[in-house]
This record gives structure tokens, C-alpha cells and sequence, in this order.
DNA sequence: AATCTAATACGAAGTTGTTCGTATTAAACG
DNA sequence: CGTTTAATACGAACAACTTCGTATTAGATT
């Protein structure tokens, strides 16, 4: 089982995220919108699909001669080891430098601001 | 000047930590503190640096036959591109969900989320 | 059933990143 | 000033990713 650490590519991240909006496509669904934002041929995405199969990215249903594909793992859970990834090996373990980091770039909306208070205050009584 | 976009690998990412840590080094300077975590060759710090000094991550400065390098962003430079990257890619821009789902895998201790509240706090004002 | 169509399978090429061995070179030393 | 030492330069091998062209195959059509 080495699937645990699976970071998933920027090609594969992509596709992903089409299986996340619209749930199992076939190879010819998920090219088509790819090609929406960059012109791809439908081989490249279908080997990227293979492979993240093979990977265990993506689950296989034959249906007869077609293949339908959807994602192993829920969104959640992919962006949240990317998270993790990029906390381990950009900011050597300091979430909170990267969370603070985050938050300066982008500086939120007076809605979104509200929103973190929210999820903080949260926080603060599962602590008591 | 293509430079704007350049992602260091992780490979980099790790000599420019000891960069941000111990400012200007040798290439032995490098690869001895590189050794502490996992052991490479010599040659193969040399080599990456030489690409990072090409690249114009690092700059370079000959000291008679040694060189002398350093990083040529700052750490807050970089790791913010880092983030602003996986914000991207990842997340599809949606930066409040990025730190909604950094602040969920590690919930902060009392005095983080103070901190945090504080900074809030901080951005709250500038928006009147 | 033979042919057509559209899907998958496969292999190869180009790119980038990582690693290292060997060659070269410049400074230091005797 | 020739030799040793230690640094850089260079090239090659390997692996992962991306891309695509061609071959194969299974189902649909006539």
C-alpha cells in the first residue's frame, strides 16, 4: 500500500478537479474539457487517465467496449495532502507561517474575515 | 526576464532554506548541512546550484577559484509563490479555501489562534 | 458476415529533474 | 616551478511527466 503519499501532477491535478464537478466521465468527457482552457490530444488524456489508474488516482469501470473513470479519493482528501505537501517542504513544517502567509497575500473580504473568525472561535471551544 | 514565474523544485527548495538560514555559502558549505538530512554527492549540490545560479535563483560571486553563492529572492519572496502556486493549481484560486483547509488539518494551539485572531483583527481595520 | 467507427493499448520522443563519475583547472605547497 | 589538492565544469545515465502517432480491437452498421 504506497498509495498514502501519492501527490497527484499538475496534469493529473486538472483532471481531478473535472472529476470532482461533473463525477464519472469517460476519457472523450474529461478531453473535451480539458480542451476548453488548452488544446490537448485525446491520446495524452487518455494516457494520463491510464496511468493515474494504474496509480490508483482513478477507478476503472468497463462498460463494455468504453471505459468510465472517477476519482479513488474525494477532493478533500487529495487537497489536503497537497496541503500538507507544501507545508513539509516549502515551510518545513510551520502551518501556521504558511497559513499567515496565505492570508497576507490575499488579503480577505470583510465577509471572508467574519468567516475565519467563525471557524477560529470554533476552534477555540473544542479547546475548553 | 521569465523569472516572475520560476518555481524552485524540491530539491532547491531545500539549499534555499540553508540559504535563508545561513546567507551566503559555498557549494561544501551547502552539501555538508544537505548531508545532515540524506546523503547526496558532492557534485550533485554542485551541479544544482549551478542550474539555480543559471536560472537566477542564486547569485554568484567568485572569491579567487571558489564561488561564493546566495539566494537571490528572499524567503518570503519564494514561499509566497509557492503558495500563490498551489492556491492555483490546486485549489483554482480559491485562496479562503486553501487556508480554510490548512486551518482544519492542523488546528492551531490557543495561542496560534490568537495570533491569528489578532492578525484578523489587524486586516479588519484597514478596511475601514 | 464484412466493413466502418470509435475506443483503448502501446511505444517512442522530448523535457525536466536528480544523481554521479570523470575531466579540467586554479591555487597552494614544497 | 613542478606537484598536490580541492574546487568547478562537463557529460551521461536514469527516472518521472507529457505528448502524440500508430496499432489493435470491439462494437455498430449495412
Amino acid at each position: 500500500m504506497s498509495e498514502s503519499l501519492l501527490k497527484p501532477t499538475n496534469s493529473e491535478m486538472e483532471i481531478l478537479q473535472v472529476f470532482w464537478k461533473q463525477g464519472a466521465s469517460t476519457v472523450k468527457d474529461i478531453n473535451t474539457v480539458l480542451n476548453e482552457k488548452k488544446a490537448r490530444g485525446y491520446t495524452t488524456t487518455l494516457k494520463i487517465m491510464q496511468i493515474m489508474a494504474d496509480k490508483g488516482l482513478l477507478n476503472r469501470i468497463p462498460q463494455g467496449k468504453l471505459h468510465i473513470y472517477n476519482s479513488a479519493f474525494t477532493e478533500e482528501d487529495i487537497k489536503s495532502r497537497m496541503v500538507d505537501s507544501l507545508i513539509e517542504q516549502v515551510f518545513e513544517g510551520a502551518a501556521m507561517d504558511m497559513v499567515m502567509q496565505a492570508l497576507g497575500n490575499y488579503s480577505p473580504s470583510a465577509s471572508e474575515i467574519s468567516e475565519l473568525k467563525e471557524l477560529l472561535a470554533r476552534m477555540e471551544q473544542v479547546k475548553k
